[in-house]
DNA sequence: TTACAAAATTGTAATAATTACAACTCTGTA
DNA sequence: TACAGAGTTGTAATTATTACAATTTTGTAA
């Protein structure tokens, strides 16, 4: 569907750069931060302001559109797939990989209201582990 | 056990800022970030400085005593419990939960090294559930 | 005990991500 | 065209973390 009828379904005005932003993370298999979400639309939009990255991501997580991962602990990620999917970050070549979550039972939250749920692996993925 | 015996076996000296910040580690379920063992140990050990505090728990991290959890992607959380479990944090108390994860399958990491799994969910605790 | 090397600890300064905020620009409507 | 409100921008402040050199402590051998 069409980025901006997105946008305005959920109530945010789908201004050029707000749909460039929700375009870039949408079509980006790595998640990307704020900072490579910015390194990549300012040659397109030269007066863009990190500033307003952040204001977009964080509107679009509000209200649901982005999810916000901590996947390697220092950045935060964004992710437009809403889905309940994991993570997998290689230590080596630093990919981030999402992958299918298929059980998950718990126990000691009985009563809880869960409204966010993270899977975040790490270690060695396929290719770099056969290059050792 | 003695927490002493616990460093030596895993090759760290005991020295008696090492042990402290161990046991407030292990003795704390809120899994401390650096800052809140700063603050706590700093009237016993009036010249403790942030930076031991921080490389204590990178080394204690590396030989895996300690585990190091984003769970709120702001801060990093130290756990002294190895174990495999998930953290829940309530977004309105702000105190973070443990539970038990009963199965864990996933597919789409077929020949991946996984060398660490964090578990975070979030959402409203039954406390605070029951207050509204 | 003394001397000395190695390890641990400390404090300051630097770095990097994020936030606060005021100024400026754009958009839509009367 | 005028104006209000929303959106965008840039700078400065804040905060967590790291780098690193100086100081202190520890263990060991003379």
């Amino acid at each position: 569907m069409d980025s901006a009828k997105i946008l305005s379904q959920h109530n945010i005005k789908p201004s050029i750069i707000r749909v460039m932003i929700y375009d870039f993370v949408k079509n980006t298999k790595s998640h990307p931060t704020v900072d490579e979400i910015y390194k990549h639309l300012q040659p397109m939009a030269p007066t863009l302001s990190r500033t307003t990255v952040y204001n977009s991501v964080k509107l679009f997580a509000s209200s649901g559109l982005f999810k916000a991962l901590s996947i390697d602990g220092i950045q935060i990620r964004y992710d437009a797939d809403i889905g309940h999917h994991g993570h997998f970050r290689c230590e080596e070549c630093d990919r981030v990989f999402d992958f299918k979550i298929h059980e998950d039972a718990e126990s000691g939250l009985d009563g809880f209201d869960i409204t966010k749920r993270e899977i975040f692996y790490s270690g060695s993925c396929i290719e770099c582990k056969s290059k050792n």
